[in-house]
DNA sequence: GCAAGGTC
């Protein structure tokens, strides 16, 4: 019997079918599906791992935070452990009975790790088994029957570079998680974490927030004019768009007479291209301006493709590979009762050539509807992702739209004045994805040479903005741009800030606690602080596929490197700990007491330990409020109507957050508690 | 209870 192992279900059924030429079946072994089928005489199994099949970690007795130094977890040895059972056990039971093995997981970095452990876990129980490797970067016919003809060796330079980001992740993680959660107090429930991605990400908001705090407005001034054509009114504005001195602005009013004169009209088409193909950073984007955060539109994205209606979520590539059929999909999308028009209307004009993005890669195409849906069958949010692709899949077939712009020059007493406009004249494809269409600005009729008559003017006392906090969507993308995180894992690197208490809403406001921890590590752990830690790691680990570099020698100068930054901050012990418990206390605050108008903040009691809200003005002022002891007190700006007392967010793990009144005797506290019931996903 | 990377 011949094993194929492959890094997900997927791509073990497709393969099993390309393979078989559809006589495969399908067995569970350990709640894993295994398609078997026979060919010239050779029996074959085929198998999809979830992903990962072991993590790394460190041994059992180093479990207790307390018990252990971080500084010592630097240098010591690492364990991999099993991260699911059933998976590991289905594996074995197939390696036993195999003769050969094939490995067919994704042909990068990650997949030939994959596939090493999966070989390391086969050979526990058959250690002579031969393996080769089956390298494909696309599963289609061709490519699938070519590979499994001309087998290769395994990677094994390319697994170690994987290997080498996972322990450098691991140690940098584990040393520096610990030890800022230990010298600060915040433990279990409230530790704070570090990371090569997440730690640069936090920086990122953290020094745009700080950028917004010490941001100074310029003031400026406009005119505005109040116009008459004929019958119609408009307003236009002075071409100079900011004076910077008040005194030059009254100086042009003043100077402004009763008739302005039409000087030139200028209409300039232009052309809209179409979007590229989705990528998930353009749908977890997308979806962040429908309100959906990123952790949760690829949750469902997810569970979309697991029901066939849509292609594979996690995706780089922006480019359609020529074996993708795309009139057959606007076939199927003629089974969605809210597609079958449009899918009618692109077939009907044989539009079947989309567009092409910068990123081209084979492994995945880009995301399309692989089923027609109709909304009834769906909840309100899954409608909402199918819909976004479905909807920017037939954009990328349409034709260009095209908008009028227009700049109309007038002449009031020798000052220069403009009004602009636009509108779409051909559609294209905004018509499918209209989400994002601009309104049309439609101007006055009017004629160069043409006299207006000026009805008013007025001048506007502006200011300059501040720079804008970053939305989840913009978020993602320059997470892309910076080379931080990975398709699959950019959302949940943005979740686990707000699970930490880093940052609230969206846009993402860092709290104290984020910046407090941004700026000890900007100050004594310059590396984990910026996307450059990443850069480097992927430098060394190209360095370790061309055998250039051994595993060990980049794990042990990483280690080196970190214990010259652990033995700083041990010496900073004191400062960091004050500068971090500061952040942590002004995000205890929950609001304004209301007998005494001083702080009301998160306290423990002496004795007993347990948490309350309690005045700062205390023993002066002992206003005071009960907590329940168990899980995340977030503050809100909330007043409840009818107690009049703050409102707190409580996050339990696994549960939705609920929402409490301070007082335990407000009459709407129960319906308040009672409304956890309807789902686990929750919306930041 | 640590990270980030796959995947469900």
């Amino acid at each position: 019997m011949k094993l194929i192992v492959c890094e997900k279900d997927l791509a073990a059924r497709r393969i099993a079918d390309i393979l078989s030429g559809g006589t495969n079946w399908e067995e569970k072994s350990h709640t894993i599906p295994i398609y078997k089928f026979s060919q010239s005489g050779e029996e074959f199994r085929i198998l999809g791992l979830k992903g990962h099949i072991l993590q790394v970690d460190y041994p059992e007795e180093y479990n207790n935070w307390r018990k252990v130094e971080p500084r010592e977890l630097i240098f010591k040895q690492l364990v991999k452990v099993p991260i699911n059972k059933n998976v590991i056990n289905a594996l074995k039971k197939a390696a036993r009975d195999a003769h050969s093995a094939i490995i067919a997981t994704d042909f990068d970095r990650e997949g030939e790790l994959i596939g090493m452990d999966a070989v390391g876990v086969i050979r526990e129980v058959n250690p002579g088994l031969e393996i080769k490797r089956a390298r494909y970067s696309a599963i289609t016919r061709s490519e699938i029957q070519q590979t499994f003809q001309n087998l290769e060796e395994p990677y094994e330079h390319l697994a170690e570079a994987g290997r080498a980001r996972q322990e450098i992740d691991l140690i940098w993680g584990a040393v520096l998680t610990r030890f800022i959660s230990l010298t600060s107090t915040r433990l279990w429930d409230n530790f704070l974490s570090v990371g090569r991605v997440q730690s640069p990400t936090l920086v990122l908001l953290v020094q745009r927030e700080l950028e917004i705090r010490d941001f100074k407005p310029t003031p400026y001034w406009q005119i505005k004019v109040r116009l008459k054509d004929g019958g119609e009114e408009f307003e236009a504005f002075h071409k100079t768009r900011r004076f910077l001195r008040k005194e030059e602005a009254e100086e042009v009013f003043a100077r402004l007479g009763e008739e302005g004169l039409v000087t030139s009209i200028r209409e300039v088409e232009r052309k809209k291209a179409p979007p590229a193909p989705m990528n998930t950073t353009v749908l977890l984007s997308s979806a962040a301006k429908l309100g959906l955060s990123p952790a949760s539109a690829m949750n469902i994205a997810e569970g979309l493709y697991m029901r066939g209606l849509i292609s594979y979520p996690r995706v780089d590539n922006t480019v359609f590979p020529p074996s993708i059929d795309i009139r057959g999909v606007l076939l199927t999308l003629k089974a969605s009762p809210q597609f079958r028009k449009m899918a009618e209307e692109l077939i009907a004009s044989k539009r079947f050539v989309p567009t092409r993005g910068k990123k081209q890669s084979t492994d995945h195409p880009p995301i399309y509807p692989t089923d027609g849906a109709s909304k009834e069958k769906l909840s309100p949010q899954e409608w909402k992702v199918y819909e976004l692709v479905t909807r920017h899949f037939l954009a990328t077939l349409a034709e260009e739209a095209l908008q009028m712009t227009m700049q109309v020059d007038i002449d009031i007493s020798g000052e220069p004045f403009y009004i602009s406009g636009s509108r779409i004249v051909r559609e294209g494809w905004l018509r499918y994805l209209p989400y994002f269409k601009s309104a049309d600005v439609i101007l006055p009729q009017l004629k160069e040479g043409e006299k207006v008559q000026v009805l008013n003017k007025e001048i506007l006392a502006k200011e300059t903005q501040p720079p804008p906090r970053y939305t989840q969507g913009r978020l993602v993308e320059k997470m892309e741009e910076l080379g931080l995180g990975t398709k699959s894992t950019r959302h949940s690197i943005i979740k686990s800030l707000y699970d930490r208490g880093y940052v609230v809403g969206n846009p993402l406001v860092p709290r104290e606690t984020g910046i407090a921890v941004a700026s000890t590590l900007i100050k004594h752990a310059q590396k984990i602080s910026s996307p450059e830690m990443t850069a480097e790691l992927e430098q060394d680990m190209d360095r370790i596929v061309e055998g250039l570099h051994q595993k060990d020698q980049v794990v042990g100068r990483s280690r080196e490197m970190l214990d010259e930054i652990m033995e700083v901050m041990e010496k900073e012990r004191e400062e960091i700990a004050a500068d971090i418990r500061n952040g942590v206390r002004e995000d205890e605050v929950v609001g304004k007491c209301r007998t005494c108008g001083k702080d009301l903040r998160i306290k423990r009691a002496r004795k007993s330990r347990k948490r309350f809200v309690g005045c700062s003005g205390y023993p002066q002022c002992t206003e005071a409020y009960p907590l329940p002891q168990k899980g995340k007190i977030r503050s809100t700006d909330e007043v409840c109507p009818d107690c009049g007392t703050l409102r707190i967010t409580v996050i339990n793990k696994g549960r939705r957050p609920w929402k409490l009144c301070l007082d335990p005797e407000c009459p709407t506290k129960k319906e308040l508690v009672g409304s956890g019931r309807k789902s686990k996903r929750g919306e930041n």
